[in-house]
DNA sequence: TGTGCTATGTTATACTATAACGTATATCTT
DNA sequence: AAGATATACGTTATAGTATAACATAGCACA
């Protein structure tokens, strides 16, 4: 299994779970100081790295921010660009297919990022 | 047909050219300084912004750097974290099912960003 | 005891991006 | 011609994201 959470990795885990959707690292930050006092960048730059090598967080690039892994297998990340709503869907036979595509160039892949901006159901419901 | 290019926009789309993989904005922004004296931030990223809405230049997320657009159509970018090359894959049927699947969920998406890190057959070839 | 390892603290700085405001020029309209 | 609008650009300042480098503390264990 994998190694246990270290303090700082736990409090900006719980954080991560207590938001609604991906915080940024100052946003992690600003919470942590709020509760414990001095926290400095580093502290919770250390803490997402931990958590990201041990597969609980992931950034989402495209926002510039961290969310939690909601899914045991690769998602595709799924972004409402009208209620900022973030969700992983899975699709594991787009991601055979696209292991197969790389494997056809030589490409040998360790880590993908695949994320779509869009409209959510919701959003769309209620059209504009 | 697409508007025109400001003079700005068409240095940063040469300087972009001209290198052989994505630069960050402040790489071209000290290019430019040495090309043309004073240059500041917000000019190299209205350059960007132009481009991008162009289409002929995207932000490459994983690496915080641009690069130009070399297929017509939306690609998989490879990453190889060895020796830093990046091109653009196409692969209309992995975007077709993504759609689909995308449709699945009632999510409408507008723009995708599909990036994959690991190895190219180049380095993969002369093996570690 | 001493040595090494892990986590953390601390300070400073690097890197990426945008806000806000001012100016110049072209074009259009009356 | 005078004024209105729009676009591109310049300029200054600042916001936001991330890491380098070095110091300390505690624990494990030879």
């Amino acid at each position: 299994m994998g190694a246990a959470l270290t303090p700082n990795e736990t409090e900006v885990l719980t954080l991560l779970r207590g938001a609604n959707g991906p915080m940024t690292a100052y946003q992690l930050l600003g919470r942590m100081q709020r509760n414990g006092g001095a926290v400095a960048p580093p502290t919770v730059y250390r803490a997402l790295k931990g958590l990201e090598e041990a597969g609980v967080v992931q950034r989402i690039e495209t926002l510039r921010a961290w969310a939690v892994v909601t899914s045991p297998v690769p998602g595709v990340v799924a972004i409402c660009d009208d209620c900022g709503s973030v969700r992983s869907v899975e699709a594991p036979s787009l991601f055979e297919s696209l292991h197969q595509r790389l494997a056809a160039e030589g490409f040998a892949e360790a880590r993908q990022s695949i994320e779509v901006h869009g409209r959510c159901g919701d959003c769309a419901g209620g059209q504009a």
